[in-house]
DNA sequence: TACCTATATATAGATTATCTATGGGTAGAT
DNA sequence: ATCTACCCATAGATAATCTATATATAGGTA
């Protein structure tokens, strides 16, 4: 069976940091917005989110700090940092090359 | 120091589907088909092909045959069969349903 | 002859990203 | 009191890809 993932693999990295650029958010927060964003399509599931924001951390990509949110709770706010907002730029230019290459392989006409 | 992969994850099956909707193929063929139409920017590794062509032979996607190349060798030619035709198809929805989705997250303007 | 390059198949093992499952905990509403 | 939505996090399983290696041959060239 094919692996039905809820993500595109390779991509939540840059789902993340393109979400922080927007604004800071806590891990939920994150998650929702892509959730809305996608129409439910896409789902960050928190076993991937949570190891990605360490991840994201551990590169200097983005950093987090312990915030109430307006619901009155203990959260962790991501920034996205210098680093990461340049590390998104070269995703997404690499994302995009993929696509375009993908969209060639899967024309119909022969070259 | 994130992945940098030569292929999307989780593209490459669809990628091999489609080229042998086109026309049989033995493996090497099937990889330098993928090279050429993506303009050099997706390459198909060894590692990554012959084990993706026994997952498909295994899902009974592709049949198998060895015949001789037109430059004298022996290889084994793939095709692609109709329940290969049909996962094809598949693939290739949720590919764009994906895509569509990564896309509207990515667009600048909140919802 | 010997060598080299392109053609061709295949597997073992490492790496890594994701998912499943689980655990902990709180605010506010019913 | 209980429930739902909100929040964080990790362990272990799964799966896809890459790196490295092995084998082999056709045809051209030094």
């Amino acid at each position: 069976m094919p692996r039905r993932s809820d993500l595109l693999p390779g991509t939540l990295d840059m789902l993340i940091l393109k979400t922080l650029a927007r604004v800071p958010l806590h891990g939920y927060g994150i998650a929702l917005s892509i959730k809305r964003l996608s129409e439910d399509v896409l789902t960050v599931e928190e076993g991937s989110l949570y190891p990605a924001l360490q991840r994201l951390l551990a590169q200097g990509w983005v950093k987090a700090e312990w915030k109430m949110t307006e619901t009155n709770r203990r959260a962790r706010y991501y920034t996205l940092t210098t680093s990461g907002r340049k590390q998104l730029g070269i995703e997404l230019t690499q994302f995009e090359e993929m696509i375009g290459a993908i969209t060639r392989v899967l024309r119909d006409q022969e070259a």
